[in-house]
RNA sequence: GCCUCGGUGGCUCAGCUGGCAGAGCGAGUGAUUUGUAAUCACUAGGUCGCGAGUUCAAAUCUCGCCCGAGGCUCCA
């Protein structure tokens, strides 16, 4: 709803012509005055449609409060349509203006301009500064329904404002009572109090980030720097906050990452799939669906329609399950999808680097399970898989584990819960909700605890009891008869950018500690980098490109120093470095220096190749992404 | 969204009691053909985040806005 309200000594109408949507109304009103008036011109919009009490209601807090500002006591409604260019039906309209006027009679003297008519008037603005004020009404935008505070010249700019959906899920949150525990390896449920963390710095870090909330650390995130100077990703002024570019070096590492989830999951049986990100915010079980979900969404006007964009693979898949024919046999039955992009509208304090965007490539894979039981049994087989994959990663010491769950759940799967413990062999957060807030019944995630203490959500699986009913999704049984399937939602290595941006803030520390930063091999944007000493050595580099197949290989054929150059690859993080000169020419050995052992080492091409294949055994290899003469190459930073 | 701090060549930053816009790195050109963390010389490169205001004069002072970082709030 959109209001400019203007005190103003009077303000006087008359009803001219009908137009086709006029209320039917009194000789009486047909004219009407008021003098000394705050007169509020009102345009009711689409979106108010949703829930036109709330919006009466926030509109008439709103206006009270400008009234008692300008201290009148009386207040002329005046129905403008052109206050905006997306009008609500007129019948909706009327009703809310209807409910306006009743509730600020309440405690004004009211008069209200009827609805639908051409209408002469004059009015004449106090111009004092707070005179002329506009605002937009939006249901949910502002906690506690108190109606818009943002100051005036910021509604000025921002009138056309993205309609901002406000989950109950979100609102729910606020109100949902945790029970906080650990987990012992022995099985033995502790109060955070009880548990002795002396063993456990990393999970007293990430404790005390949950439940306090509490942080004091001014630091500059280190990844920051790390992956703008590393030339692998960087801010995108020229978009939202939150949507980042990406470099050719740091593309190659997503791709990288992207090709080893997929080809993880599709071992384990997930068939891959490709769906909209965008969808119709009026969509019936969509709309329900994202009253569930604690996030905020992008919004798009098109047409007379809004969308919202995803901010997982959810309603997509769903929506396939929905239309799908699905026997009993063909469970459990897993769908995945690599979403480039899922969006969540973030608060802008919250954003940072590459830990939390707006944008972000995330998989999100789908097990559709016959019950319960058969839920359990993929969760576990889910869980030791997100185990392996941040392993793979590079991510294997680096976690720490929240299981979360409510009440009734635990109550009949103690030992289960128990056994995941085991399985991860360390001491676990709990979480326990007295009750269900959200879809799902049991989930874990494993968190990355950075240098600033900060935890962040890697992978996750969930357990969802509330979504196969809502998208009416079913599969036959051995008799024939439809059931609902329990649904996993399990993202093995949650964001793919968080991955990222965890190994670069683990390098990180580790090079405070006097260690030398690096990614694991399969990740390095180069993995071999040849270092002619003269241009007459140039052609060898070459051969011995050539001869190192299938790694990722450039040649500083720059006009730079030896040192020069050793010194860019070190910067670079390049894992193997070869100096090729007259020594290697004659030899046809060569001398490699292996960054992560800080040694040189004598070997020739077969042995360096054998080397790193081993050290990428099972690994999605790409080649590599810039030219591999290093004086063909752009600058992307610096 | 709120509070605090910041934004000056491609990068990192100096200049900020108002008075000719600077350095290093990087880039281009030339010389050098080089053996393990920065070869030398020269040249180009600036709407001092954007917009107003104060002033003879604004990178510098004031106000508004944009962007970033930290904190708060929040976090599937």
């Amino acid at each position: 709803m959109q209001l400019l309200s203007i005190h103003s000594d009077y303000i006087e109408y008359e009803t001219k012509k009908k137009t086709p949507v006029a209320e039917e109304i009194e000789p009486t009103l047909k004219s009407g005055r008021m003098d000394d008036a705050l007169t509020i011109f009102i345009a009711v919009e689409t979106y108010d449609e949703a829930d036109p009490g709330a919006t009466a209601e926030n509109a008439a807090a709103e206006i009270k409060k400008t009234a008692e500002q300008v201290k009148t006591s009386r207040i002329m409604l005046y129905p403008y349509a052109h206050l905006s260019s997306d009008l609500a039906k007129p019948t909706v309209a009327v009703d809310i203006l209807k409910r306006l006027e009743e509730t600020l009679s309440i405690d004004y003297n009211v008069k209200r301009a009827p609805f639908g008519w051409y209408k002469a008037f004059k009015i004449s603005c106090k111009g004092h500064p707070l005179s002329e004020l506009s605002r937009t009404i939006r249901i949910g935008g502002e906690k506690g329904g108190e109606g818009s505070e943002r100051s005036e010249g910021r509604d000025q700019k921002e009138g056309r404002k993205t309609e901002e959906v406000v989950s109950e899920a979100l609102k729910s949150e606020e109100k949902a009572v945790s029970h906080w525990h650990v987990l012992t390896q022995e099985g033995e449920l502790l109060s955070i109090e009880e548990f002795d963390f002396s063993d456990h710095p990393n999970l007293k870090k990430f404790v005390a980030y949950e439940t306090s909330k509490s942080r004091a650390v001014d630091k500059i995130p280190p990844h920051v720097e790390l992956m703008k100077r590393l030339e692998l990703a960087d801010y995108e002024p020229g978009s939202d906050s939150g949507n980042m570019r990406f470099y050719p070096k740091g593309t190659l590492i997503k791709r990288l990452l992207e090709a080893h989830v997929m080809n993880t999951v599709g071992e384990m049986g997930a068939v891959e799939v490709e769906t909209p990100v965008m969808y119709d915010m009026n969509h019936p079980t969509l709309k329900k669906y994202l009253d569930r979900f604690p996030a905020r969404q992008y919004s798009i006007e098109s047409d007379k329609r809004s969308f919202f964009l995803r901010f997982a693979a959810c309603f997509g898949q769903f929506l396939m399950n929905h239309d799908m024919t699905i026997s009993h046999r063909n469970l459990p039955l897993k769908m995945v999808e690599m979403t480039r992009y899922s969006f969540r509208r973030e608060q802008h304090g919250e954003l940072v680097g590459l830990r939390r965007l707006r944008a972000f490539t995330m998989p999100d894979m789908h097990t559709l399970c016959s019950d319960m039981s058969g839920a359990i049994a993929e969760f576990k087989e889910q869980y030791v898989m997100c185990m392996r994959m941040l392993a793979d990663v590079g991510l294997e010491d680096d976690y720490e584990v929240a299981i979360r769950f409510t009440r009734d759940f635990y109550e009949e799967n103690r030992d289960f819960i128990k056994e995941l413990v085991e399985i991860v062999g360390k001491p676990v957060l709990i979480e326990l909700w007295d009750s269900r807030f959200f879809y799902f019944v049991l989930k874990f995630e494993f968190n990355y605890i950075d240098a600033m203490n900060k935890a962040s959500a890697l992978s996750t699986v969930q357990i969802d009891v509330e979504n196969a009913d809502r998208y009416d999704i079913k599969y036959i049984d051995r008799n024939g008869g439809e059931n609902r399937p329990t649904i996993l939602h399990c993202s093995p290595s949650g964001a793919i950018e968080r991955c990222i941006y965890a190994l670069l803030e683990r390098e990180h520390l580790k090079s405070l500690e006097g260690g030398v930063p690096s990614l694991p091999t399969w990740l390095a944007p180069t993995q071999v980098r040849l270092i002619p000493v003269a241009e007459r050595h140039l052609e060898y580099a070459e051969e011995i490109a050539r001869a190192l197949d299938r790694i990722r290989v450039d040649i500083d054929d720059r006009e730079e120093t030896v040192g020069k150059k050793v010194r860019a690859a070190g910067r670079e993080w390049v894992p193997y470095t070869v100096i090729i000169g007259d020594r290697e020419l004659e030899s046809g050995v060569l001398s490699v220096n292996i960054r992560s052992d800080k040694v040189k080492v004598e070997e020739t091409a077969q042995e360096l190749s054998r080397r790193i294949s081993s050290e990428t055994a099972g690994m999605p290899y790409r080649r590599i992404n810039l030219p591999m003469h290093l004086s063909e190459r752009a600058i992307f930073f610096g």
